[in-house]
DNA sequence: CTGAAAGCGCTTACAG
DNA sequence: CTGAAAGCGCTTACAG
């Protein structure tokens, strides 16, 4: 790489100290301005940047934040990495990506990256597999080093940090709610993500908005398995509705509807949980809940922006809820 | 944050001099087995790891690599990031990624970063902005910064660079040839990329593979237009199979048969250029070109490892082309 | 207003 | 085998 120059010889070209250079460069009051004009004119006429490893040293810092995404696939998670980026630009931090594989172990050796130096802040959403075991060892060890931390989306874990997520049970209570006030009585419920937070969330609204003795539900982590429960839930009380906690959950209503013929949205509305991306696509396209993504991203990495600059008390943490928003395509069409 | 162990406060603990604690934990051959076993017992009780910013800024590098990216949201760049951040942890590199929403300004802006210092080396995949206006200075400041750089996907370009991308033309070529063999004589092309680069080459495969005078082509940027172009294409020309360059145009046919009751694979074959996340999940599935996204971001990680760590001759470049499979689902079933 | 000096946390050529 | 010194490229308290 070509060496760029520094300061040093700049401070030769021009006949002054280091410290005058610096000084000039940075705005300092106490340099003249026929001083600082000089400076900064060959400065430019070099193109003059600051080498920011050295200046991190100095200011004993790194000027980056790290970002732990479960699974980058996971159009939601690629939108709130683009969220993080836009905002993290704004405060001239750099993004470094770590990316866990939804493995506890992946996680462990990425947090362990984090505690030795390269980032002055974490956003994570910790994968499946830890929220599953529940094992948090290792997010305590980024407190401990007194790292500024933000968890995402998956919020539900009771650790000392900001926390940026969606009100989930609220969703889906909105959106029962929504089935009832057009009349419908027969609304369902299918989940893969029966046995997580999020999941159990989801459920609860549901239940909240429906009578104990009208609920129908299939659940199953087992694709084949919840295909057939979906179908012969559907089938057997003549569903008019249907709400979907998850991706798998919705594509199989997508698709049962296509194999057995169901006339959607005529026999059966739908709202699932799904990307944007796949949700308009799909034919007929399916309503669902949009989480906002990009917004969460943001809003994270702001908060984590406030931590680092110490602008926050250090025992009060906050926890932001994006709210979601029903997106009706056909599927819902009434 | 907490302040962590310095190699000088380890060195006051031991009675020994930073320069022997420094190689002790270095495995220099120069320090007595006796004093290594010392220092290394009293560095791993205090959990010590060397403040990467110091090191780097020793060694005049920065340990990461800037990845940047047109459109995150797009499954193909995700795991293309995947694979390259994958890659980047084998090397001990950190990932600074960047996301350029296909904006050729923003690109502008990312590079001006890129030339000021903070990482080591470049991964780039140019916006479509930039494609289409050829405006490559930027990419140039890059060359003469002498910031080792691979250019990954849109390859198509005169720089000088090591690439890594697909072979587009070839992969319509087999698509076209697939279809002859299996019988097909109407096979037709649908095309929303037909003014870009891989647009093109794609374009040519299906010509090299088909007769002059039995081509069928409807291309159009405007997505109404294509969609009505793609329906007459078909119903006039009696189609039997429809290749589709990029995403606009598969989903177009998939839409296109769904609401004319099109019978898909009976009535109407279909290759496309679409993730399998989508690809999989649309009813029929579509067969579609499958990019290896993982691959091609491991394999120009590889390559730009190899460029910061000097192991290249710096005026070769080498075009690393990653082959495309068909993936048929049921769009292909004959 | 300018500059010499110290120092951020390391590594490494050199001296002993 | 150990350590003092120089230095990576900056910033900043201090002296003049």
């Amino acid at each position: 790489m070509k060496t760029k120059i520094t300061l040093k010889e700049l401070s030769k070209l021009l006949n002054v100290s280091v410290s005058t250079v610096s000084k000039a460069l940075n705005d300092s009051p106490e340099i003249s301005p026929k001083t600082a004009d000089r400076v900064k004119e060959l400065a430019a006429l070099h193109n003059y940047r600051p080498n920011p490893v050295a200046v991190n040293l100095k200011k004993n810092k790194t000027g980056t934040i790290g970002v732990v995404i479960p699974n980058i696939s996971n159009t939601f998670f690629a939108g709130v990495l683009s969220g993080m980026e836009a905002e993290a630009q704004k405060n001239n931090l750099q993004v470094i990506t770590y990316i866990s594989n939804e493995s506890l172990d992946r996680e462990k050796q990425i947090c362990d990256l984090l505690t030795s130096g390269f980032v002055d802040g974490v956003l994570i959403a910790v994968s499946e597999e830890t929220q599953r075991k529940q094992e948090y060892d290792h997010l305590f060890s980024l407190v401990d080093y007194e790292i500024p931390l933000v968890i995402y989306d998956r919020i539900n874990i009771d650790i000392p940090a900001d926390k940026v997520g969606v009100n989930d049970e609220r969703s889906f209570y909105d959106a029962t709610k929504f089935f009832k006030s057009k009349g419908c009585k027969r609304i369902g419920l299918a989940s893969a993500i029966h046995h997580v937070g999020v999941g159990k969330l989801r459920m609860k609204g549901y239940q909240d908005g429906m009578a104990p003795d009208e609920m129908f539900t299939a659940t199953s982590t087992n694709m084949d398995d919840l295909k057939t429960k979906i179908y012969k839930l559907i089938t057997e009380n003549d569903l008019e509705a249907l709400l979907c906690t998850d991706f798998m959950s919705s594509i199989l209503a997508s698709r049962i509807a296509y194999e057995h013929n169901l006339k959607v949205p005529e026999d059966l509305k739908i709202i699932g949980y799904i990307s944007s991306e796949i949700a308009e696509y799909l034919s007929p396209s399916i309503s669902y809940i949009e989480q906002h993504a990009a917004e969460i991203g943001a809003k994270a990495t702001e908060l984590l922006s406030e931590r680092i600059e110490g602008h926050k008390n250090s025992s009060e943490f906050s926890e932001v809820i994006v709210k979601t928003t029903m997106m009706h395509l056909e599927s819902t069409t009434f």
